[in-house]
DNA sequence: ACTCCACAGGAATTGAGGGGTG
DNA sequence: CACCCCTCAATTCCTGTGGAGT
């Protein structure tokens, strides 16, 4: 009996998942003040009023999807055995890369009988999909609490969130009552905003704060206790995990992450303890990753041009200008047989994006009348990790 | 003080891709 | 089949603009 797996034990972690970044914990640690400002925002429902509109706003990581996901649940369980509360629906939704269209689309399928086929995915318009919300939400009744998490991705915010927290009190539905809860990772969405939007739904604004060392060193001991194997994660572990963490944003993910990473650099290695050596080896490995994600999400000819800065940052030929950058973009893409962008403008836009999502850096030159106004990039990042990151992807492309 | 370069940045248009309705 | 809708990226068009040269 001696397999391949025969000798595979939970050598350092005995629940992983407790790392990963979907985990719900069943105790929310550190948000105490949010929670009771939550709290007193929905408080209305039980009572079977109208919900109070909610915003949630801090960068990502500090627990707001955690601390809704945690109420929401505590409040479905207390509008049951309340006799004044209407029946409750929630509907938690990310935004993330969808329009106000799918977002309704998916909306109205989360209503829509079983029975009944899903709304189309093109074709119609964003008034027909909200005009089926409406008739939906009409036939089910009841109190709905929509969340919106991560809303300022959404393109075209102001629709949706003009109509929407509306529909009652212009009648489009009657037998119904909705609340919006929208979590924002962007501290500026709410300048986005048109003014009248700002009046229906800020009416409770909750804001999440960085966590400090000492409150994210809490939040991991509860969760390395679950993750670990006993006594296998040393304190000193997570308390680096902890100061890493807080010293860049003060973000709970990115503190996760480090510990589940420092555990399985441990376990590759083949010792039986985690220590802060291995957390500080994570640290280089998960930002790397976070690159790569990031790098990844740009498009085909975003990628290419930030090969193209890599490639001149490399070669010493770095605060460059959008007219050089082309030529020299124009030879990368023909290395990979792929139609260039034929526009200046094209390339200037792409940069300006690049530049604005922190890949690149940029300075403003002016020589007056003997050349004019125009900008000079170089690449913020490591040229050989980005072009090293670029190769990968492009061998993931290949199959 | 005026000029004028070489863009910046916004708006509008176009075009391909994916998909509806009747 | 004819016609319509949405999205995304690229392109075209237009109106600034900061400061070195005059």
């Amino acid at each position: 009996m001696t397999g391949p797996f025969s000798d595979v034990e939970r050598s350092i972690f005995a629940a992983k998942e407790a790392l990963s970044e979907d985990y719900q914990p069943s105790r929310i640690r550190e948000r105490d003040d949010e929670i009771a400002e939550y709290r007193r925002a929905l408080e209305d429902i039980l009572f079977g009023r109208t919900p109070q509109n909610i915003m949630l706003y801090g960068r990502a990581g500090l627990g707001k999807t955690a601390v809704t996901t945690y109420m929401m649940e505590a409040l479905r369980d207390e509008a049951t055995t309340r006799s004044d509360a209407d029946e409750l629906f929630v509907h938690e939704l990310n935004c993330n890369g969808k329009t106000v269209y799918s977002v309704v689309r998916t909306l109205v399928n989360d209503l829509l009988p079983e029975t009944a086929s899903e709304f189309p995915k093109r074709g119609l318009s964003t008034a027909d999909a909200f005009e089926e919300l409406y008739a939906q939400l009409d036939r089910r009744g009841g109190t709905h609490l929509v969340v919106f998490d991560e809303i300022d991705h959404l393109t075209d915010v102001n629709t949706l969130l003009y109509e929407f927290p509306r529909a009652r009190s212009i009648g489009h539905i009657t037998d119904a009552k909705v609340g919006v809860i929208g979590i924002s990772n962007n501290y500026t969405f709410r300048q986005d905003l048109s003014p009248k939007v700002k009046d229906t739904l800020m009416e409770t604004e909750i804001s999440f704060s960085p966590y400090d060392a000492s409150e994210l060193q809490t939040i991991l001991a509860d969760r390395a206790e679950y993750a670990f194997v006993d006594g296998v994660c040393d304190d000193s572990a997570v308390a680096r995990a902890a100061a890493i963490a807080a010293k860049d944003r003060g973000n709970a993910r990115q503190a996760i992450d480090l510990l589940r990473v420092g555990g399985e650099v441990a376990k590759k290695r083949g010792d039986d303890h985690v220590t802060d050596s291995h957390i500080v080896e994570a640290q280089e490995l998960v930002q790397r990753g976070r690159l790569r994600n990031r790098i990844r999400d740009q498009t085909q000819h975003a990628q290419l041009l930030l090969e193209t800065l890599a490639y001149l940052e490399a070669h010493g030929q770095t605060p460059a200008r959008s007219k050089s950058i082309k030529t020299q973009y124009e030879s990368v893409v023909e290395s990979h047989s792929v139609e260039p962008l034929t526009t200046l403008k094209s390339i200037q836009n792409h940069l300006s994006d690049l530049h604005m999502l922190g890949f690149l850096h940029r300075s403003n030159r002016n020589r007056g009348e003997s050349g004019g106004r125009y900008y000079e990039y170089s690449l913020d990042l490591d040229p050989e990790i980005v072009l090293e990151i670029r190769r990968e992807i492009e061998a993931e492309r290949d199959h």
